[in-house]
DNA sequence: ACCTGAACACCGTTCAAGT
DNA sequence: ACCTGAACACCGTTCAAGT
């Protein structure tokens, strides 16, 4: 067993908590119960809660991006690559569904303490510097200053058609509004 | 005074508070401060919680309709209705970073009461309704499944475009998201 | 180093009691 | 008809106390 075992589980429960119920919702007592110590034991390892929230996002951050560079190694072209990004987040749907963690978090900006914001933004900037450097790959006639901004209007898109299928409870919505944007030529 | 002078005002500080800080966060304790009773008091208006924001979200739509509606009316045209559309979320960013009703209760849906999502699918259904029949009146030629398509992209669209901006607290975030969706042809 | 129980001010909700 | 205070089980947080 690593040292930092009961910390990592810890930080896995509440992952997983705040993308299904959101950050508001966590609470210390339950992650207890999930892992089998005290609430009081918890601030052991994260002072506070925001604490924590930002702990969260941040590993969340990495292991995304880490996963997106894995899936990008094997992808045939661009185009494949912004539909696999597309499929995480109707995966993330699909499993019971959760949400985006950076999308939730940012739906609760106002009561976020402001080491979360800031790795709120950080998940912004990366996956958006991400899906620039994918465009970029087919479209290498663009000035950047337009790749970006696309790359933007993809993340804030896809973003938001998780969020209405998902207060919707239907993946079917989120397949029709990737439709909408393909037909328009915001998606590949 | 009216009869439900109390009831309106608990609804209309109720209201203000969730587009700010989201309904989890909204307290029946702060509620009664604003409005100047016990927080005991509101239940006689909302029995429950869940009463309060199912209510809200109705009167919320229907208060939403009936802008779009009147705008409607003095509208030259139909492109001119979509960026009309486009403008009210922003302007709901601009006053304290507000949020839509429809877009953060769908972020806390794992949360909320069946009376509540109801009422969020209500809204859904309702604006993506709208937004088919302005689209319609300049794109005749379009069956219908394509509009609605089209018409639930631009909702989920403009309600990512406003989550991801709320995320960086930047309005400018929308614009530039909004100017590729513009590029890409999904926004006239 | 890691965990606990008790205490604090918060939360929604209930209910008997007031006017 | 409308409002209140007290009580309930919850919440994050603190802290002295245990091992």
């Amino acid at each position: 067993m690593a040292l930092t075992d009961t910390k990592q589980a810890v930080m896995m429960a509440a992952r997983s908590m705040v993308q299904s119920r959101g950050y508001n919702s966590l609470s210390y007592r339950d992650l207890g119960k999930e892992v089998g110590i005290k609430s009081s034991s918890i601030h052991y390892y994260f002072p506070s809660k925001g604490n924590l929230g930002a702990a969260l996002t941040h590993e969340y951050t990495d292991d995304f991006l880490s996963y997106l560079n894995e899936m990008l190694a094997a992808s045939p072209n661009w185009k494949h690559s912004i539909n696999s990004y597309a499929d995480v987040f109707r995966a993330t749907l699909v499993r019971d569904n959760r949400m985006c963690l950076g999308g939730i978090m940012a739906a609760e900006h106002t009561d976020l303490d402001v080491e979360i914001r800031n790795e709120v933004e950080r998940f912004t900037e990366l996956l958006v510097q991400w899906l620039t450097g994918v465009l970029q790959q087919g479209n290498q006639e663009m000035d950047s200053t337009t790749l970006k901004k696309w790359a933007f209007g993809i993340f804030a898109a896809i973003e938001g058609a998780q969020l209405v299928a998902r207060g919707c409870g239907d993946v079917a919505v989120y397949d029709h509004i990737l439709d909408a944007y393909r037909t328009a030529g915001l998606l590949p």
